[in-house]
DNA sequence: ACAGTGTTGTTATGCTGTAACATTGTTGTG
DNA sequence: CACAACAATGTTACAGCATAACAACACTGT
């Protein structure tokens, strides 16, 4: 978030229902999955993949890569992570559980990166997509610029 | 495209302008780049780095990678060519010149890549940018499933 | 105890992309 | 033409992103 908030809450809000949904849905939330997702929750920008592994490997023990994208597979298919193909990076989904569709707004100065998930906006992708008579399964909508707060830092100095 | 046409002048019009538009702002169309916008355009799908590379070094001589990637650079800098973020792979630019933002449909079967301009669509995306406070320089629109064409041919068989 | 399944560890490799410096080609100037 | 300046390409080396394949371990239910 650009303002300033408590961001444990973000964390323990997250992790907590990472655990409910994973127990709804009988899957297992291991040791190793939560870890990697508290990692991805570090803030509020998207994480690479290899900083994750750098930080398993700090924190003890030799992490590879497939320990990493394995997790990282794991969190994505139950919808507590989505990948932003325009960074090669991971962040954390504020709203798992109820499905949707997102888009992400995404500050190249600060790299706080915002979900975002908009009616009007997840309506015009589908009147496009049908009017070209195209059946959508995933879409990937990344709007890189610059966060309200940078476009005023920028006007103040 | 998924109805057959003659796709040789797709290629050859892509060609054409790509001269014209790099004679008006006076950079170099070189051979090499030439070379590789054409390869880029044998077809309407999205076309990967290394694949580039390969052909080159089949066309005789040892080509590497920074080769492909500084023709790939410069054909997007000129507008020439688009990235595919959730593809690692670059596609021709139907309509270089006149400056646009575009959307990309993206066939999960044929694979073919299909760029539209939709103005309700950029008009969306402008909307939730704006009422997120956040101004857009750069966007990422893709999106995957199947064209008419494919799943006219599943609903066949 | 045991089989079956899912998770993690390990090794190796492939794909994607760039930094840094050498060489060659092009353009304009005296 | 000789020469400087700059753009483009060649070359080497490496960094960053991701997966295949198999081994070891842990958890589940019988
Ligand atoms: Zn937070
Ligand atoms: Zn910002
Ligand atoms: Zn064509
Ligand atoms: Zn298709």
């Amino acid at each position: 978030m650009a303002h300033s908030h408590d961001h444990t809450v973000c964390v323990e809000q997250a992790l907590a229902e990472a655990e409910r949904i994973c127990e709804e849905r009988g899957s297992r939330f291991t040791d190793l999955r939560r870890r990697i997702l508290k990692m991805i929750w570090q803030g509020h920008k998207a994480v690479k993949a290899y900083d994750l592994l750098d930080q398993l490997a700090n924190e003890g023990g030799s992490a590879k890569p497939p320990t990493v994208y394995r997790a990282l597979d794991f969190l994505m298919e139950e919808g507590l992570v989505h990948k932003i193909e325009s960074l090669n990076a991971y962040i954390g989904c504020p709203h798992p559980g109820d499905s949707h569709v997102s888009q992400f707004l995404i500050c190249d100065k600060c790299e706080t990166v915002k979900e975002v998930t908009s009616r009007t906006l997840s309506e015009a992708v589908m009147a496009a997509a049908t009017s070209a008579d195209f059946a959508i399964r995933r879409q990937t909508l990344e709007l890189h610029g610059l966060c309200s707060n940078c476009r005023q830092g920028a006007k103040a100095a």
